[in-house]
DNA sequence: ATTAGCACTCCATGCGCCGGAGTGCCACAC
DNA sequence: GTGTGGCACTCCGGCGCATGGAGTGCTAAT
């Protein structure tokens, strides 16, 4: 009877109408909710907790005679506070078994795959940040002669991800003379940040002006143009099963908004920089509506999480849908894949 | 007079019909023709020409007491016989222009470029098949040791298309020796059909059991797990713009086609498929509605030409959008698109 | 052959009505 | 003073109906 104890029952409510909410699509009425099994309250009484929970900002109707749904606000602190976590079943493990068929895949094969498989597990769209710029350690590099003016490098990163380029040559250089360039920079750059290899060029280029071999001020001049703006450029991303997101009721009779949603979800610049941002802490990430910067998305959500190689951040991988969507499913599938992904990235079956 | 005069005046009718349903959307009545500039008939001749189309199966009508609209079949009289060619505006051409910009840049790249902007001149879905199989020549293979197991394969093409591929190895090999089996691999068989190359190499291992090199052996082996499957797995695709479609009022106002539609886009095979069709024939290819043989698709129409390098078709570009379009337009702008990638990636420039 | 006229069909729109679901508040009971 | 029953009120959504407009098909006239 004390406040504590009051407090308690209204966050009771709040889940309940959460949990029904989420469930049916519908805004939820004192009657069906006193109907709930565990709520033995009157309509009236569920009434007056419900007008009190709308003026701390937890819900709202759509109308004035209708029924409540959670805010953002709502959202948030059920997310906080009030969600039971959810234990995956054995099959829901089981299906993000990244199992013997990835063993000869690429590294973006395996993320894909990884993506697919939370896509269809959460009904929303699944993403996944590739690894890039700061990401990338050098493995290994490649110049191939396509034409006089022409050369064509690949730039292989320790974690399997290949990049290419193509640059402007001006001084034309033989198949053979490439190859030499490759095999010494190779030696010297082997397991440094991309970042790093670009400063220590840089470096050497102001250094060592002319008493350098030639070829080595060529390797040199090639190598800085090859990993030139690599980084920023080159951040990408896989989207998977987005038409799920369209489909949802949420979306799909409002033609508005699946307009600038789609639009939303070709350009991928916007889901990029969500995922950056996802980057940032290495906690699971919950950004509900209009808690991301984004207006075409304040109706969606994103749940997404880290994923590593041998304990270092590679990029991100998560899912995005409709606001209304079980939190504690997707918190528990995200953590789940970002898992699986780390473990394979970094076991020795890779 | 005559048969054919009458004839003549049918199609004439026909096309102003389908002229301007393309424009409006909505089916078209015999008032809204008669007041036509080029018709000077009344309402009630025209009604009885347009049953006349009707009957031969030209034109339908959504319901009984409707304006007329045109069948696939119309549609395919339209682009046959009566479509006046488009000429190109000079911004139109300028703005296909693959610049200095493309000349740093790979091709597909060029091709996406290329593919972005047909899509925004014809305000449907731009798609262009990357070259693979049996285009793709080879020009240089390279293996990078990523650990004992594990071998990356990136091989390169004629066309500068380059392809990944990740090898589990029995037997390890240093970075040496896979440098060594590169070299060896590049000078044979340089120029070559992928298809060849493989050819090749299964013949070279049957022949050559015992009596030679290690190395060579595993060259050969290494190389034929490269180059196995490469070929069918690696078709390719990339669609631009796919928004535009969804957008238009003929899908828009309906959310069960819309679905069904950008599923298709999302899954891509169907796409895929229909691209290579394209690639059969030398001619720019139209598919009008149920013409292709997906029924998710039959309410679209596909407009698509092959591309060359060097008079070797590598791949096909072109558009899907709804049957409802300027046909006139995007013939000339998929054949202009079609003629400046070719020349581009077939010149010097490049 | 072409056209004017007329009856008919069908769609889209707007209006009014009503039932259902839900709220908010008040007064009562324990 | 906390919980509850009752009651008036609001709003949405579906249904039926009427109406106007666009268009056809047919017939008869020129």
């Amino acid at each position: 009877m004390d406040a504590l104890e009051l407090a308690q029952r209204n966050r009771e409510i709040l889940r309940a109408i959460i949990n029904t909410f989420v469930d049916t699509g519908e805004p939820v009425g004192s009657r069906t909710l006193s109907k709930h099994a565990d709520i033995a309250l009157s309509p009236a009484t569920i009434r007056n907790i419900m007008s009190d929970l709308a003026d701390a900002g937890f819900l709202t109707k759509p109308h004035v005679s209708s029924g409540r749904l959670p805010t953002d606000l709502g959202y948030r602190v059920f997310v906080n506070d009030l969600m039971d976590s959810h234990t995956l079943t054995s099959e829901e493990q089981e299906s993000m078994r990244l199992g013997a068929s990835a063993q000869a895949a690429q590294i973006e094969q395996v993320l894909a795959q990884a993506t697919r498989v939370l896509s269809e597990l959460t009904n929303t769209a699944g993403l996944v940040l590739l690894p890039a710029g700061e990401q990338l350690h050098f493995k290994h590099i490649n110049f191939v002669k396509m034409s006089e003016e022409k050369t064509l490098a690949v730039i292989v990163s320790m974690s399997g991800v290949v990049q290419n380029r193509v640059i402007p040559t001006e001084t034309p250089m033989s198949q053979d003379e490439l190859n030499r360039i490759s095999n010494m920079l190779n030696e010297e750059f082997g397991g440094l940040a991309l970042r790093e290899v670009r400063e220590q060029i840089i470096q050497k280029m102001a250094h060592a002006r002319e008493d350098l071999d030639i070829l080595y001020r060529q390797a040199l001049q090639l190598s800085k143009e090859a990993l030139s703006e690599s980084e920023a450029a080159q951040e990408s991303i896989f989207v998977e099963g987005a038409s799920r997101v369209f489909s949802q009721p949420d979306f799909a009779t409002n033609a508005e908004k699946l307009q600038t949603l789609y639009r939303t979800f070709e350009e991928r610049e916007k889901l990029v920089r969500l995922l950056d941002k996802c980057l940032e802490s290495s906690d699971i990430t919950i950004l509900i509506g209009s808690e991301n910067d984004f207006d075409e998305m304040k109706d969606c959500s994103v749940v997404a999480q880290r994923y590593y190689m041998d304990d270092r951040p590679l990029g991100s991988i998560g899912i995005i849908g409709p606001k209304r969507m079980r939190y504690d499913r997707a918190v528990s599938l995200v953590e789940w894949t970002a898992d699986s992904v780390s473990k394979f990235l970094s076991s020795g079956e890779r």
